[in-house]
DNA sequence: ATGCCCTATGATATAGGA
């Protein structure tokens, strides 16, 4: 079974790069983040024209998550349980469902915006309490394979930049979102480490500016943690940084993971 | 060449992204 996870910066205007893409790489299941749209405005039919389906969460202008599957979507849940608020409101950041026998969630994970913004501890709120839903679906699936993925929003570690001198004093790269992000694998999970098609470290984001992908200033804040049973079945990982070339793609890459389930 | 920011919004500027 082949599962991929995109941070598609708008499934509308991407729609076209998306369908492509679903064509080309064939994933069995893909979880798309920033869908930016609502879950009436997702692209369902589209994608049902190509033998998916869909299960999407939105609520307009920004975040939005979504699963896309060729292989059963079933179990749907919409939000982390008690998942932290931000201003008042739960964000349409996290959705789950099971997929051919293998539970999946498509996160996105908030941005933290500033060391010292209220977005930052909300963001350490929301990986403690995704770590807690992990604990959780560990001990209901009994052994059945699990993962969670998306857009963390945080590089493990200083390799995971272009020049980690750049990010001084900023988010992505602190101790408290990485320990913040270590709650996973101190649950039991294990991350799956992608390829790289390129170079050394399979950057996952390149800022649209100043030439960022042809330079490969780059970050891998793309990430993904499978349960043991998920991660020993793991074949194969990459990702696919053809996708972000040309005009009109998201300013990330998707990452492909294949198992043998 | 992978090439000099992009998204959606009651829009003609703004907030958010990372």
């Amino acid at each position: 079974m082949r599962i991929a996870t995109w941070n598609i910066n708008s499934v509308v205007n991407k729609l076209d790069k998306v369908e492509a893409w679903l064509t080309s790489a064939a994933p069995d299941v893909l979880c798309l983040q920033e869908t930016k749209c609502t879950t009436e405005a997702f692209p369902t039919e589209a994608l049902a024209a190509l033998g998916y389906e869909s299960a999407a969460h939105g609520d307009g202008r920004w975040n939005g998550v979504a699963i896309v599957s060729r292989v059963g979507l079933t179990d749907v849940v919409r939000d982390l349980p008690d998942q932290p608020e931000f201003e008042g409101k739960v964000e349409p950041r996290a959705i789950g469902a099971t997929c051919g026998g293998v539970r999946l969630w498509s996160l996105y994970i908030p941005n933290g915006r500033e060391p010292d913004h209220a977005h930052y501890t909300y963001k350490l709120a929301w990986l403690e309490q995704l770590a807690k839903l992990g604990a959780s679906e560990l001990s209901t699936l009994d052994g059945a394979p699990l993962a969670l993925l998306g857009d963390f929003n945080v590089a493990p570690t200083d390799i995971d930049v272009w020049d980690i001198s750049v990010f001084e004093n900023s988010t992505h790269v602190t101790p408290a979102e990485r320990a913040a992000v270590e709650l996973l694998p101190a649950a039991g999970f294990v991350e799956v480490a992608p390829r790289a098609l390129k170079y050394d470290v399979a950057f996952t984001f390149w800022d649209y500016r100043q030439l960022a992908f042809p330079k490969n200033r780059g970050m891998r804040i793309d990430l993904v943690f499978g349960s043991p049973s998920f991660a020993s079945a793991v074949t194969d990982s990459y990702v696919d940084r053809e996708a972000r070339k040309g005009k009109g793609t998201s300013d990330h890459a998707p990452i492909v993971v294949d198992i043998d389930v």
